[in-house]
DNA sequence: ATAGGGTTAG
């Protein structure tokens, strides 16, 4: 027993070294009295070389121990454990007949604390097959991983198994169930067991897990809330606690609580742990607070990694860009340690351009860091958010493994690019693929819900959104507001608007421009002022809808003064949007002069929304000579846009200049540009049914032309006459009326009236504005049939009810 | 001999 190996001896501590320090009388005793002796010496010196990792010299322990006990078995099985030899734990554990409890919750912990979710409940079960119960330990493990993994429904099942075998008072146990809940979003059921468990002071775990439980569950003021009440009940905070509160105050920008927090940990004593100290670091870069980073970074003993991510981070954030990229810079001087998120942190100061995004990307593949999952995240959304999507979906295809952020930077990639198509398809991919949609995601999709005016798919995304459990957030509430109003769906867009507790200028905004695209610019004001009453102020966007409400309601008066306002009171420099409203609202009402005045005025360069507006009011006053310089604009801005051509043969035709129209009409044919052709459509159980003028394609045509001629005749009958300045065709008054009752819009409502229920609302959308004899025709046809009508042209809605359009006939 | 809480990324 004593011929271990000199590298043994010399690795041991000889003052703990029980062999030598025995009389030699013990040894004699032992070989006589059997091996209990010396099986108690060798556990020991197991047991030391186990928990020092010494699990090579432990093996030869045991290989060369005569006799071992259950403690021998379990000791050498733990060492490989807790090194993560699982498989050599697994072989010991399978080569041992008289396995305990003990045995089995130490090969479990094993499993749990490497993320083998199935084997460790393989074994769970296997273990109460054997007829072992599982212990505190056995299920402190399983919940420990169910907690890291976010696996809420084993963890459901691991509560029930609690509360039939008496473990409901178990403080180890209940903290475990606490911990898990509060970790996967369950807040509220992880309130329930803490009450329930004994008041103790001590189980600082608990507590903590709490703290982190809001903190994780994004609800930093509950968890500041909940950490005052923890100080004022005389429970103490430790090196877990203050990192959680830290995160928790830099996630609401907490800057003055967090100070205080610091104070605490001063007066704690755990003012030295890293882990508190990065926190700080966060919390200070986070607010913004520079110096007080500073100050704790020049504390610490090392260069700590998370540390400088920290501050590379909170400079990003505070839109120092430049000081982000030095930072960087520093850490390669000093041959830090970089890790993978330190790369996500780099690439979001290449988003706003003043760091090679392609240099970076380059450092990333050649230190080996592109396989991460946070890097290539943070790569795919780095180029999506530049607009580079080839390359984002590059990379995303590229990943082995993709998560809901993956797709959540893809989606909203595409959806800022204007390609709210290919959003909305990548988010049906993700969910093919069986990823769970979360809150920043839902948010995402449904603003490119709103952008499209799909309300039905934006209807299935909300009722979606309700049946995850998510918890709502501010983002996801103003994308619903915005999705609601933009699908004309105003009392929906209503609903949501009253039911939220916080409202920032985004969701304040959506609603104005929500009520002015749907005809109603006057109560866009008086939301307007509610806004400002409540203490928001109004931003550049703001203004936008505001003056587009103005310009939609004819509101010339309202619309001059607001204009002013965004300078004088707001400091906004009007942009090429205000002044296209502005144009837009003097075109409409006759006020061509101001127009000109004030396009002369213009400080940004006219873009081609401004050219058009005032086109459309040349269009209406007969103005040729400001109209033929708004059309030559557009000609180079847009240069295959039909309108300007046909609005400026139009208001050749209307002068009298008869041969000018033609040869506008030759130049554009000449260039090969062709008017697009109207186009309507209606969802009808989830089936976009499309039609064009004079369109015979739809399975029902035979149907759809027989309704039209009965509405015609029922119309006709309350004093609809057809308006032929509208038709097309060189052809006798029958032949224009026939063609005037034909067009894609009259088409879409007669199969609206024939294949909807007679209470639902008679949705369509039109790609160009409504022809005004369509439009006289749907309000008479929402009187006749005692229909609502909802017509999204591509302009604004009309809402025809009872005879009346919203919009007032002027649009 | 077996168990529980913490920092940085969208």
């Amino acid at each position: 027993m004593h011929n271990f190996n000199s590298k043994f001896l010399a690795s041991s501590h000889n003052r703990c070294y029980p062999f030598k320090l025995k009389p030699f009388i013990h040894c004699i005793h032992t070989s006589i009295a059997g091996s209990y002796d010396s099986t108690y010496h060798s556990n020991q010196l197991l047991n030391r070389l186990s928990k020092t990792g010494q699990i090579d010299d432990a093996q030869k322990v045991f290989d060369k121990m005569p006799q071992r006990d259950e403690y021998s078995w379990n000791t050498i099985i733990s060492g490989y454990v807790s090194l993560g030899r699982l498989v050599e734990a697994k072989e010991l554990f399978d080569g041992f007949s008289s396995r305990s409890s003990i045995t089995w919750s130490s090969l479990i912990s094993g499993y749990c604390r490497h993320g083998c979710e199935s084997e460790a409940f393989r074994l769970f079960r296997l273990m109460r097959l054997e007829g072992h119960t599982p212990s505190q330990y056995t299920l402190g493990s399983i919940l420990r991983m169910c907690s890291a993994r976010g696996l809420i429904q084993n963890a459901e099942l691991i509560h029930g198994y609690v509360v039939k075998n008496g473990f409901e008072s178990n403080v180890y146990v209940v903290t475990g169930l606490v911990d898990t809940y509060a970790k996967c979003k369950h807040i509220s059921e992880a309130e329930v067991l803490f009450k329930r468990l004994e008041y103790d002071k001590e189980n600082h775990v608990l507590w903590t897990a709490m703290v982190t439980g809001y903190s994780q569950n994004g609800d930093g003021r509950k968890a500041i809330e909940f950490f005052r009440y923890m100080h004022a009940e005389g429970v103490e905070s430790n090196q877990f606690t203050f990192p959680s509160i830290l995160t928790a105050c830099s996630s609401v920008s907490a800057h003055c609580f967090g100070e205080q927090v610091h104070g605490c940990i001063v007066r704690s004593g755990f003012g030295g742990n890293v882990y508190v100290q990065s926190a700080l670091v966060d919390m200070y870069a986070k607010c913004g607070d520079f110096s007080g980073a500073k100050r704790v970074l020049e504390t610490m003993e090392d260069d700590d990694v998370v540390s400088w991510n920290s501050m590379i981070v909170g400079c990003v954030r505070h839109n120092f860009e430049e000081e982000a990229l030095l930072l960087f810079k520093k850490m390669h001087a000093r041959n830090m340690k970089i890790d993978d998120y330190t790369f996500p942190s780099v690439l979001n100061s290449c988003i706003v351009g003043s760091t090679d995004a392609k240099s970076v990307h380059c450092l990333i593949i050649k230190t080996g860091f592109e396989n991460y999952k946070l890097v290539s995240n943070a790569l795919v959304d780095m180029y999506a958010k530049t607009g580079d999507l080839n390359c984002a979906y590059a990379v995303f295809q590229k990943m082995l493994e993709k998560d809901v952020i993956s797709w959540t930077s893809l989606v909203t990639g595409y959806a800022q690019n204007s390609s709210h198509e290919d959003s909305v398809k990548i988010f049906c991919d993700m969910r093919i693929a069986g990823v769970r949609p979360d809150q920043v995601v839902f948010a995402s999709i449904l603003s490119a819900c709103a952008e499209l005016t799909l309300l039905e798919f934006g209807k299935q995304v909300h009722s979606d959104f309700i049946k995850s459990g998510l918890r709502s957030s501010l983002s996801v509430e103003n994308s619903l507001v915005a999705m609601y109003a933009k699908c004309g769906c105003l009392d929906d867009a209503d609903s949501i608007f009253v039911s939220m507790h916080v409202r920032d200028v985004i969701t304040w905004t959506s609603l104005i421009v929500g009520y002015a695209q749907n005809g109603k610019g006057k109560e866009s004001l008086r939301f307007y002022d509610a806004m400002v009453s409540s203490g928001t102020k109004p931003d550049f966007i703001t203004f936008i809808g505001l003056l587009f409400a103005c310009s939609h309601a004819g509101l010339v008066d309202d619309g001059r003064v607001y204009f002013q306002q965004m300078s004088k009171v707001y400091g906004i420099e009007p942009g090429a949007e205000h002044y296209a409203c502005m144009i837009d609202l003097f075109g409409r009402s006759g006020k061509l002069d101001e127009a000109k005045e004030l396009l002369n005025q213009m400080n940004v360069k006219p873009d081609a929304t401004v050219w058009k507006a005032l086109l459309a009011a040349c269009r209406v006053h007969g103005n040729l000579e400001l109209g033929e310089r708004a059309a030559t604009n557009l000609f180079v801005l847009e240069p295959m846009n039909a309108m300007p051509y046909v609005m400026l043969s139009n208001i050749y035709s209307a002068v009298g200049k008869w041969d000018g129209a033609a040869k506008i009409r030759k130049l554009m044919k000449s260039k090969g540009i062709t008017k697009e052709p109207g186009c309507s459509w209606i969802e009808i159980n989830s089936r976009v049914h499309t039609f064009i003028s004079e369109d015979r394609g739809h399975p029902r045509a035979a149907d759809i032309y027989s309704k039209i001629d009965e509405i015609i005749i029922r119309i006709k009958e309350s004093g609809y006459v057809p308006d032929m300045n509208f038709s097309l065709h060189d052809m006798d008054r029958e032949g224009k009326e026939v063609g005037l009752a034909y067009h894609s819009e009259k088409l879409a409502v007669a199969f609206g009236l024939l294949a909807s229920p007679q209470s639902a609302p008679i949705r369509i959308f039109k790609n160009l504005r409504v022809c005004g004899d369509c439009h006289s025709a749907m309000k008479y046809i929402s009187a006749a049939f005692n229909r609502r009508i909802i017509l999204r042209d591509s302009n604004c809605f009309h809402h025809f009810k009872e005879g009346e359009c919203s919009c007032g006939d002027y649009w």
